[in-house]
DNA sequence: AACCCTATTTGATGCGGATCAATGTCCGGC
DNA sequence: GCCGGACATTGATCCGCATCAAATAGGGTT
């Protein structure tokens, strides 16, 4: 189970928490709740557009409500290499920081749930339950970096397909009321040049690896997004990691 | 400046603190020192040593007083990526885990100051400080991580060295004395193996460019180990990073 | 100083993925 | 239904790094 998000977790039962950032407290703590609930503030940005460049003063900090956001660095001579996946109840920005490390981009349509910095800081000073929540999903995406690192620098480009397909399975919301013995059917989030920038591939290898697990049977291609995993366990033994999948979370 | 640790730093100053790991308190916070003291204790490990095993059982969290450990991840067959440096004042484990997910090498013989888990994270939620330290810390990881991924999914072998070569310039305490403008003299603590692990390569590549980086004058080696940087702008150019650094910490 | 063990360097060759270049396909607008 | 443009596929070739295979150099021991 993932942990839950600072503000906003979809699917979450609580039936005392209406709004979405509720969902801070799994044990509802009302007085902590008013006062993010009169912090927050929403902000949507169109697909393809940029949230924050590199660089750039920032004076918020959000989480995703929905949509599809991803953190990319980029090198001087343009070599981009993505470096985070944002999907709904991830948090963005950093407490602390004035300046954006990476560029935020929105791959679809994103709504943000904001706080601005400085009250949210104070706040967090106040009530170390924010600090412990955000601590645990920092730990978290840590734990995915350093799978990402595995899959960046040993993988080869099937195996990084393979395991990037499981990444969208194991973390899109709606997957997770199917059980695993039966066909998955999702969209893919991503283009294929997006996908490349996530696996250190470039998109002509992504798309001729898709097209090879199409023909071996491992995938099934309806136009160019919409896929089916006729197989899941088929899908696993392609991303060369153990048996037992090795996500901690 | 990197943050401070949670529980040891090096070079710190602060005369009330004669026990290193009191620098979790940069203001000297005593009774909560005194509450650490009581429950840490010191382990020393050989090197070439494994500290845990990914998956086995890890009753406790640590601080690296001293020597380099190294966390790796393993594939099936094999392949082995480093997700993680540890250098003194590095935190190991992950409070409110039971099992650790990466394997802990001892590179040269190591230091820890240990402190077992469940005492620990009681005393975290009663002490707020210990966990913002620890979220600031992690937040660091967390972007080392990323400039990291960036290396392994689109730098060139010889930029990875390169790069290499400056995180170890930059995280070596005993270098941050020197200025940057003279010759940086150090010896490489980790192996071309290692190295390889670090970077995704495999160790003669290593080898190789680390040679050919020595015959474009970019270092000068004394022995296998020893290294002199002559200039440190003429190696940032090698790494293919900005010419800021990019580094945030 | 001779010896041994391991880390490292260097060489020869092959392959996976990058690059360059068309071609094909989907989707929205009119 | 036709058209335009972005996205995607496929093909041909090249190059960087992996792989396999020796040779060499340090560093510690006797």
């Amino acid at each position: 189970m993932r942990a839950h998000s600072l503000a906003t977790t979809p699917n979450l039962k609580c039936d005392d928490c209406p709004i979405r950032h509720r969902a801070v407290c799994a044990k509802c703590e009302t007085d902590e709740l008013r006062e993010l609930d009169a912090l927050k503030y929403y902000r949507t940005v169109p697909a393809g557009q940029t949230v924050v460049w590199s660089g750039d003063e920032m004076d918020f900090v959000a989480s995703i409500v929905s949509g599809i956001a991803t953190l990319t660095q980029t090198m001087e001579d343009g070599r981009t290499q993505m470096v985070g996946l944002l999907l709904p109840s991830d948090f963005v920005g950093r407490p602390g920081r004035a300046q954006a490390a990476y560029d935020v981009t929105a791959t679809t349509e994103v709504t943000l749930c904001c706080f601005r910095k400085r009250p949210f800081e104070e706040m967090m000073r106040r009530t170390p339950n924010i600090g412990q929540r955000l601590l645990e999903m920092t730990l978290d995406e840590l734990d995915a970096a350093r799978e990402w690192m595995l899959l960046l620098g040993r993988k080869t480009a099937r195996e990084k397909i393979a395991t990037l397909l499981t990444i969208i399975v194991r973390r899109d919301a709606s997957l997770q009321l199917m059980g695993r013995d039966g066909p998955l059917e999702f969209d893919l989030p991503l283009t294929r040049e997006a996908m490349a920038d996530y696996l250190g591939l470039t998109l002509e290898t992504v798309s001729r690896q898709v097209s090879a697990l199409r023909r071996d049977g491992v995938i099934v291609l309806k136009g160019k997004r919409h896929i089916t995993i006729p197989d899941f366990d088929r899908l696993l033994e392609e991303t060369g990691d153990d048996a037992d999948g090795g996500m901690l979370t």
